[in-house]
RNA sequence: GCCGGGAUGGCGGAAUUGGUAUACGCGCUAGUCUUAGGAACUAGUGGGGCAACCCUUGGGAGUUCGAGUCUCCCUCCCGGCACCA
């Protein structure tokens, strides 16, 4: 009886997979396909830590899975290879970045290869292989032609440490993402990829993706969609008849515009002046700055004169560079007002609907709108305040109110409601409070739909002078005083937030941002504030405009290590394409004199150095020309990297060209689109939404067959170091996935990361908790000297692991997956036997997780083919079934008894045998039942 | 500040989505076998109580026959965004 030695069965395994081609895929398969992919590595010096392969080892669970459910699965692998921290230990070290890349590649393929992980390694890309890039320049080559790849001289985030320009992505609280270093701006001609064309797709086609929802939030986020409007105001005080141009998303609120701000530069553009005011995008300093133009605009709704400012809060890259401030509703605009004492004008009223079922407005009854006071009321001595309670709605909580009687002012209004309905007299006005809100109810007594527009006033008592209240009144409510802080606690939601906000000053002097009905609108009143958006719109003459905050994608990277963008800058013909045949443009080999190819502080590419390879002749004009010498980012490569795995050999390599690009269309259909694609949250908005946006611009071209890449996105959580710390070369605390193979095996290794938590939480690697999943995999391996002949043993605890694990396995809950093994071990351990077809099940529903023992073990039972191309094992319903089934007996809730009925059993039955089961019997005696209620084949609560 | 996600034994975490809270694993305790064990196996293991029972899913209220799960308020932790009009 051998016992189970990991290191012989692994590294055996390994190798026949590789010789059958276990895990290659077909491009001309009749099968399914079923396409599965991670985000290719960064192959860095540190090598792999045992972080890394948690996803690959979740996406092998669900490919090994689909390919024993009879799919042509493409699961493949490759290396992200050009970067930064490469050049830079290149350079340091005085080697060639192909050099150091090579052995990184080498480092991570052997470590990533004895994880047993089934990727096709016959598809293995590499992002710095001339082969592959060459293709990368010819879709930038497509960017151009089509005039999406274009230059732009702009200030750029400059990296001063990496000497790099950096992507708005690729700046962190304004620091570099890669070295933390605090960004600076330059002014630089960039190569830019005008993502912005396609926002509105990237945007929308999001409704017709399987990511999941924190991800496509994310994306659209970043996007940033807005609808609003643009809407000119005439301005005075220039010499001549101006106008100014806003966006806004709230056109409902142009009553309330009492000033417009408009962006330094809008303003100097406009004046000539500067104003000495500057857009900061330091996040710490948001003080609001701004001067007064002097010039005044109309506001084309009211018809007021309004006084223009410069601010820094208004940028002139996004919308039109200009705003109308409406203080009561924009937070930005109110602290702007505040400062600097310009008027605050409510222009929008929320509107509550009554909690009372009683009072919710109903059909068929006349509608009325009314105004009304509500009235905030302080005792004569104590810091205590009236309240009202009704008699037969005792869950309305209110305060004195009421309607404006024709005639009267919002005063006498409030002091005649606190007389009629607590009888004091001596009220004394101090001041009103907040702005208008609306309450909407049926009003039971004069059966109709009221819409009360209240204001608040607040009175204090002089005296407890009271004269006699009205019988009526006195059988309606109840008065009480209640302590300021009670207050909150007592009003009904309605009148919460309304009193609460403006008066007892728990939540700070606001703006209302929400929408509600129009007040101080002219002939907007009362209007709901979606619908004046449109009218309003119309009314001034403006129009409906969608704006977003995504920018186009700064493309260019002033550095050695990258692809060499393609262009060649004539002075005769200006920028011209590198004709196809001549790609790629390859990086110049660094031999001899070449060997300086450090960034520079100037921001000029070190290739620009390389005379021998700058000075080119024009492909049009053959005079002299030189090469653009920027290089790619290193999201070039990875944005159609899941293409190339779909390629054949013969068309990757071959030379890059439209036919020969159309060639591997018939591939791509073969594979497209990816089915499941797992990958860092981290590259949300980067690397995802970027190759879809290069997907959705070959698509145009009909250069791929699907308008988005990845039908399914989910992502994993990181693994952290034992400390809670993240892992990393510098801490020292990286665990190095070898160490664990070695001892423990690859097996182990994988059960673990896939048992440790949910697959989508970070966590903390634990040495300790290892052994757990080891010792399963020796109890599964001895398992295999019980096997008893010709007998069934377990059938039902298999079948019900067979659905358990199905399931778990398609939601990545591979933690459960697992202990759903583990209980069906316990259980069979019981009984110390195992039937071999039990067996064999169990091991095909292990293999995915475990794919080298569950292979030794399988060809130990005799088997010849590989059990990672056996068949998915199916489960009957039939013999998952119970008999009898065990139900909870509860009183008023708790757990009382356990009794076990046929699982078709009738309600009146059971609960026959609950009322009369002993340990019942005893909470019973001596009271009546009030209600029984069953929950079929679970529990029986007893209500007593 | 805004938007997401979360808080369950000593620890990692389960909970069929409103129906037996603490599955599974680690650790711990006791025992068996061992020259020995930081191995393996067996049993036990949320807290309190002699017990019947009682308490327990960050804190507080609520809805419900029934709440870890739903609603409201609060505290803390982790991610993302940051003057986007």
């Amino acid at each position: 009886m051998k016992s189970y030695d990991h290191k012989k069965i692994e590294k055996k395994w390994q190798t026949f997979w590789d010789k059958k081609k276990t895990y290659q895929a077909s491009n001309k398969s009749k099968k399914p396909k079923y396409y599965s992919l991670i985000e290719f590595p960064y192959p860095s010096g540190d090598g792999l830590h045992v972080g890394h392969p948690r996803p690959y080892i979740g996406m092998d669970v669900i490919s090994r899975k689909k390919r024993m459910q009879g799919f042509n699965v493409l699961y493949p692998i490759g290396w992200d290879a050009f970067g930064l921290p490469t050049e830079n230990y290149a350079i340091k070290t005085g080697k060639d970045p192909r050099v150091v890349t090579k052995a990184n590649t080498d480092t991570f393929r052997r470590q990533i290869k004895s994880l047993g992980i089934s990727f096709d390694w016959s598809r293995e890309i590499n992002t710095t292989d001339t082969k592959y890039y060459k293709w990368t320049q010819w879709i930038f080559l497509q960017f151009f032609k089509k005039g999406l790849a274009y230059k732009k001289r702009m200030m750029i985030n400059w990296c001063p440490k990496d000497k790099i320009g950096l992507a708005n992505e690729e700046v962190i609280n304004g620091a570099c993402e890669r070295c933390g270093t605090t960004v600076e701006k330059k002014e630089k001609e960039q190569w830019m990829l005008a993502i912005t064309k396609y926002a509105e797709r990237l945007y929308k086609d999001l409704d017709d993706v399987d990511y999941l929802p924190q991800i496509k939030l994310g994306q659209r986020n970043w996007i940033g969609k807005s609808e609003g409007a643009e809407i000119e105001f005439e301005i005075s005080g220039l010499g001549h008849p101006n106008r100014i141009k806003v966006f806004t998303t709230r056109p409902d609120t142009i009553f309330g515009a009492t000033f417009l701000a408009i962006a330094p530069e809008v303003a100097k553009k406009l004046t000539g002046k500067d104003f000495g005011i500057k857009v900061d995008t330091d996040r710490e300093n948001k003080e609001k700055i701004g001067a007064d133009t002097g010039l005044t605009a109309k506001n084309p709704a009211s018809g007021e004169m309004i006084p223009v400012f410069v601010v820094n809060y208004v940028s002139a890259d996004y919308g039109t560079g200009a705003i109308m401030g409406v203080p009561a509703h924009d937070d930005r605009d109110f602290e702007f007002a505040k400062k600097f004492n310009l008027p605050i004008k409510q222009v929008v009223a929320a509107v509550s609907k009554s909690t009372v079922p009683q009072e919710t407005p109903r059909d068929g009854v006349p509608h009325v709108d009314r105004d009304a006071v509500m009235c905030i009321v302080k005792h004569w001595e104590k810091d205590e305040y009236l309240c009202l309670q009704w008699r037969n709605h005792p869950s309305i909580h209110s305060m004195v109110s009421g309607g404006i009687e024709k005639g009267e002012d919002l005063i006498e209004t409030g002091k005649r409601e606190i007389q009629e309905e607590a009888g004091y007299t001596s009220a004394k006005f101090v001041r009103q409070i907040g702005g208008f809100s609306f309450i909407y109810f049926y009003h039971q007594m004069k059966n109709n739909n009221t819409l009360a527009r209240f204001r608040y006033l607040y009175f204090e008592l002089q005296n407890g002078e009271q004269v006699p209240i009205s019988k009526e009144e006195n059988d309606k409510l109840i008065t009480f005083w209640k302590k300021k802080d009670e207050v909150y606690e007592f009003l009904s939601i309605v009148e919460r937030d309304l009193v609460w906000n403006g008066f007892l000053g728990k939540i700070k002097e606001a703006t209302y941002t929400g929408g509600g009905l129009l007040v101080n609108s002219g002939k907007f009143d009362r209007m709901e504030s979606e619908k004046a958006k449109k009218e309003i719109i119309n009314f001034v003459g403006g129009k409906e405009k969608v704006t977003f905050k995504l920018r186009d994608w700064i493309f260019s990277r002033q550095r050695y290590w990258g692809e060499p963008i393609p262009v060649i800058n004539c002075g005769e013909c200006g920028l011209v394409p590198v004709p196809e045949k001549d790609l790629p443009v390859e990086l110049p080999k660094l031999t001899g004199k070449m060997k300086n190819y450090q960034p520079t502080d100037t921001g000029e590419s070190p290739l620009a150095h390389i005379e021998k390879w700058v000075n080119v002749k024009c492909p049009s004009c053959k005079g002299k020309a030189k090469r653009e010498t920027d290089t790619m980012p290193n999201w070039a490569g990875s944005s159609w990297y899941y293409l190339a795995y779909c390629m054949s050999k013969k068309g990757f390599s071959g030379s890059a060209s439209f036919e020969n690009w159309k060639l591997q269309i018939e591939n791509f259909r073969h594979f497209m689109p990816v089915d499941w694609y797992n990958g860092g949250n981290e590259h949300t908005t980067l690397h995802l939404l970027y190759s879809r946006f290069w997907h959705k611009f070959l698509f145009d071209l009909k250069l791929v067959p699907t308008s988005e890449p990845y039908m399914k996105r989910t992502s994993h959580g990181l693994i952290l170091a034992e400390n809670g710390e993240k892992m990393s070369k510098s801490r020292g605390n990286v665990i190095n996935p070898d160490d664990i193979v070695k001892r423990y095996g690859a097996d182990t290794l994988r059960l673990y990361e896939m048992f440790m938590g949910p697959f989508d939480q970070t966590i903390a690697w634990s040495e300790e908790a290892l052994i757990g999943p080891r010792r399963f995999l020796e109890r599964v391996y001895n398992l295999q000297y019980k096997i008893k002949k010709n007998k069934k043993y377990s059938e039902f605890e298999v079948e019900k692991t067979i659905k358990k694990v199905s399931f778990d396995i398609e939601n990545m809950k591979f933690n459960t997956a697992i202990s759903t093994f583990m209980i069906f071990l316990n259980e069979v351990g019981k009984l110390d036997f195992i039937s071999r077809d039990v067996y064999e099940k169990f091991l095909q529903l292990l293999s995915p997780f475990a794919p080298h023992i569950t292979e030794e073990i399988w060809f130990n039972l005799g088997n010849k083919n590989s059990i990672h191309l056996s068949i998915w094992p199916s489960f009957d319903e039939n013999l998952i079934k119970d008999e009898e089934i065990k139900v909870v007996v509860q009183i008023n809730g708790k757990v009382r008894a356990e009794m076990m009925i046929g699982v078709e059993e009738k309600e009146e039955e059971v609960k026959n045998k609950a009322c009369k089961n002993s340990g019942i019997l005893k909470y019973l005696a001596g009271k009546d039942i009030k209600k029984v209620i069953y929950v079929k084949n679970r529990l029986i609560n007893i209500v007593l």
